[in-house]
DNA sequence: CTGTTAGCGCCTTCAG
DNA sequence: CTGAAGGCGCTAACAG
């Protein structure tokens, strides 16, 4: 391996003279800069970051924990893109750390991404706790940030879309074109974002006067296919409803797909409406009518918060109804 | 910053004893073992990775470089997803690097992955000509292994599949359903992959006694978007064709969006068929007929080449048919 | 402007 | 089994 003495041993000058010339902190003659560049090009040197990280102490780097799942594949890209974007734009470099499938996990992943001495650290938790996150931040001498939670504790190391109300302007809609019998397809149990979601969809209905139906209610995990097991299940129980609404597009997907298989049209026989305003529902047919979640100014706001702390916006962010043609109006 | 020495005045020993202990290469008295460990505990210490790659001078990490924009969601997160997986099996740490917009900047995460000491790195180019590549590995200390092209130089350094062929299966399948006027969405020009399709289209067309016509050409650029442009335009030239077959899934909805805005009917109307076996396709409505890419055998062995070269099955891989609603028969 | 001298935090001989 | 000493490749004072 070529290291910086054999560059400087060519151009017949001491490291210290190439790192000052490579680093350009301070000015090197013309002449004897011309000798080391000549150098390096003939050696091909290439430096070390790792032995210049520990000499500076500090990486350039942030960190992002998530889970790789190959299921939220649309959600995993568009906040991968936008983290690795706005990194880029500090001129820090993202290293993605994997959560797998355990809160043990996650908190590896972090220990990780902590021993790579990363100067600053997003995660966009799935089995942590809130109290865990908390516990977490308190004790990191770096940097966290906690994506789409929201710390009470810890206000300005969040950042977060109102799930809860976003949902409730969804419904608001709903029941504005006139649905009534409005079936709900929430995400996995236990997560907050989807409990959130379940919860705005509960609170809209009965200040809406309706009693919800627990026929009206299914389950799922996040995924098309559940969406399409969840779909295949609500018609399965042969209760009226005119409209579904699930808890993000990958599942509305799947809903209608086991709506197609049932024979029924989307959306002259059942609206239907999602949560993500994910690429496909914009081009699906028909197009559905779903929550635009602004992940690229939460990222930004997260590496913000992160890098310079000196900003601090409100942690909360407001999703956004998107209509489009699968939900119809029964008035 | 809580180092090793620390841990190792607390506990009353020196600094190499407690790496011992915790590398657990030679013994350590347990005694000894469980006052150093009380003692990390109450430091909260987290050794330095940095000093430790660079005292090992190896960082058990591998490298992809991939150009992130937002328009590959679906390719780029299975991308991800199977490259971290099984560098994780292998014990390595995925690192990304984004090659953005132009080969120099292709160049430059290459480099910058060399300069972190990754001990391998895969690249998925986009801008860079197999030319530039095949000299790259050439002039590499470290191993490297480039997807989705063949490199005739460095068989043993590559994996693609044979889109060309791909594509004639495809083709074959089309010309037995019996169409004969196919359209066809090319992706963006220059791309090798594209072009490999494009290839397969003409050749399969003339094998079959068709003449190919020009006025059922049309260029997109991968994008949902380009795609949805590329069938108005298609549409607007007004020239009959009962099938249009698609470079990628993502431009095949394009597609069928501006069919649906024209009034068209899927299949009914117009057969439509895509490559690379997306989600989506999966769901769409209807299903859409594609071309599945091994993508996970494909850096399953990507990474093999690059981590255990000894194992070097052939670089080529096999698209495979994938038969689903969006294309009708006419016979 | 440039060379010399010390580390950064850790691992690894080499003695004991 | 354990301690002392040297080095990984680079940067940062401190003199000249």
């Amino acid at each position: 391996m070529v290291t910086i003495l054999d560059v400087a041993r060519l151009a017949g000058v001491s490291k210290a003279t190439v790192s000052r010339a490579l680093n350009g902190k301070v000015f090197v003659r013309e002449e004897v800069k011309a000798r080391i560049m000549q150098a390096i090009e003939e050696t091909g040197y290439k430096p070390n970051q790792l032995a210049r990280n520990l000499a500076n102490n500090k990486t350039n780097s942030v960190g992002l924990v998530i889970t790789n799942g190959l299921y939220n594949g649309p959600f995993f890209s568009s906040m991968i893109y936008h983290a690795a974007t706005n990194s880029e734009m500090h001129g820090r470099q993202l290293v993605l750390a994997d959560g797998k499938h355990s809160a043990q996990e996650e908190r590896d992943a972090i220990d990780l991404l902590l021993s790579l001495r990363c100067e600053a650290i997003m995660i966009y938790p799935k089995y942590l706790t809130v109290e865990e996150l908390d516990e977490i931040i308190e004790q990191s001498e770096t940097p966290i940030v906690v994506i789409n939670r929201e710390l009470v504790r810890h206000r300005s190391q969040c950042v977060f879309v109102d799930h809860q109300q976003s949902c409730a302007a969804m419904m608001a809609y709903l029941l504005a074109q006139g649905h009534t019998r409005i079936a709900f397809v929430a995400g996995s149990e236990g997560s907050p974002t989807g409990e959130s979601r379940l919860a705005g969809y509960h609170n809209a209905l009965r200040n809406a006067g309706i009693e919800p139906d627990p026929q009206l209610l299914v389950r799922g995990t996040w995924s098309t296919d559940s969406g399409y097991e969840a779909g295949r299940e609500l018609l399965a129980r042969d209760v009226p409803f005119t409209c579904v609404l699930a808890g993000n597009d990958d599942m509305a997907i799947g809903v209608a797909k086991a709506c197609h298989e049932a024979g029924l049209r989307l959306p002259q026989d059942v609206s239907l409406a999602g949560f993500d305003d994910s690429v496909i529902g914009k081009y699906y047919n028909p197009s559905l009518t779903t929550i635009h979640v602004p992940m690229d100014e939460m990222i930004r706001h997260a590496v913000g918060i992160v890098l310079t702390p000196e900003d601090n916006a409100s942690c909360s962010h407001q999703g956004e109804l998107v209509r489009r043609e699968s939900v119809r109006t029964l008035l």
